[in-house]
DNA sequence: TCTGGGGTCCTAGGACCC
DNA sequence: TCTGGGGTCCTAGGACCC
């Protein structure tokens, strides 16, 4: 529409769970620290904190301090391999309502600097500085600083022409980074990258692509289209093309609604459906629960419902149900679910049971029990059929 | 030493309707 | 007479992200 270039940021507050517990624990501060787990781990005597070579059970880490990454240690690793590399690390149990707190105070302190802003998640932001009067190195510094009055941590800022590029820029000087590209930047900024740094490229088209010997972004800018189209489909393709050339205009979500609310859980052992029906009947009650819960608290009803399950060999299966009205206790969640589970074959013992609830309708809209909205017949009109 | 929990979006086949 | 074509909904799985 309007040839001007835009100015968006991407803001990623580091290393994010772990900086909230160190606020909580400054005397850790420099120290390998992992949070992750289920529940806390025992003390030993004598040692204040808990080490991860204490640990035993199935939980990741969700963040590691950069003193931990420095072991190889990073969020999604399986805590019992983050203990084979930094067994003498300290592992804290999450804290998710502290990290909630903090995150909406760095929100809101970003919105008094730029109050166009995308949410994604707890612990990063797009923004839109377009129309924000300022420098971008200027509005980068006010923003940082925002952020650390308001909650004592440190963030990673890019600032360039879009989303793509923003992403990609915030990470390059983390942490405590502030980073601002232009399209020319690219060549020497970008190209030298990994194709898996661009966000939508997952370990899966990334190891596609290097086995066509396309390692780095400059590559696959390089490469030729066509031949990109022929190997990962016509729309995947084609953005792969536009994306290692910087080329990037999806516009900023300010707001949107959940399509769906789910609750799942990983068992300590694996189950059986039959020998261990009764813990899995209460484990599946417990989640249709918390499920009925978050859906009251967001003030929505189930116009479908779902399950997943996880084997021992961790094959994942989902079943899904499309109800005739929309639901929102615990109950007819749990009948729904167990109608779901009807059609899995469950010779297999389980690792793993979710409930997800889709299809959401606002509960005010949900009157009367009608699936649809009612078609409501123009003023005027009048069905004589319609006595009844 | 196997791999959490909460999401979104895309694809693809079959049913069903006009 | 031998054979349509489009549109939408439903379901299952998978890639990806934080």
């Amino acid at each position: 529409m309007s040839g001007e270039p835009r100015r968006i940021a991407h803001l990623d507050m580091d290393a994010f769970f772990a900086s909230v517990e160190l606020l909580e624990h400054p005397e850790l501060k420099g120290l390998p620290v992992v949070v992750g787990g289920r529940r806390p781990v025992a003390t030993v005597p004598g040692q204040p904190y808990p080490r991860l070579k204490d640990y035993a059970g199935r939980g990741v880490a969700t963040t590691a301090t950069y003193e931990a990454r420095a072991f190889g240690v990073h969020s999604g690793m399986g805590l019992m391999k983050a203990a084979a590399l930094a067994p003498e690390a300290i592992l804290l149990p999450a804290h998710f309502e502290a990290y909630a707190r903090v995150s909406r105070a760095f929100k809101a302190a970003v919105a008094e600097v730029a109050p166009l802003i995308e949410d994604r998640g707890i612990d990063e932001i797009y923004l839109d500085l377009t129309d924000v009067p300022g420098t971008s190195r200027e509005l980068g510094l006010r923003l940082k600083a925002a952020v650390r009055q308001a909650t004592g941590l440190s963030c990673s800022i890019g600032i360039t022409p879009n989303k793509l590029l923003s992403k990609l820029a915030s990470e390059l000087e983390k942490p405590d980074g502030l980073t601002i590209l232009g399209l020319e930047d690219l060549p020497a900024r970008i190209w030298p990258l990994p194709c898996r740094a661009i966000n939508g490229i997952g370990p899966k088209a990334a190891a596609k692509l290097e086995g066509l010997h396309l390692r780095t972004i400059g590559e696959l800018a390089r490469a030729d289209p066509a031949g990109l189209v022929e190997h990962f489909g016509r729309s995947y393709g084609a953005w792969l093309h536009e994306a290692a050339h910087g080329r990037d205009d999806r516009p900023l979500t300010l707001s949107r609604e959940p399509k769906s609310i789910s609750r799942e859980t990983t068992f300590e052992r694996d189950l059986h459906a039959k020998q261990d029906r009764e813990a899995l009947s209460r484990i599946l009650l417990d989640l249709c629960e918390r499920l009925a819960q978050d859906l009251a608290r967001k003030g929505v009803l189930a116009g479908s419902v779902g399950i997943k399950l996880r084997f021992e060999d961790f094959q994942t299966v989902t079943r899904d149900q499309t109800l005739p009205a929309p639901i929102a206790d615990a109950e007819r969640l749990r009948e729904a679910a167990r109608t779901c589970l009807k059609r899995v074959d469950l010779t297999r013992k389980l690792r793993l049971l979710g409930v997800r609830a889709g299809a959401l309708v606002q509960a005010d809209h949900a009157n009367s029990g009608a699936t649809r909205p009612v078609e409501v017949p123009p003023p005027g009109l009048f069905d004589p059929m319609d006595l009844t």
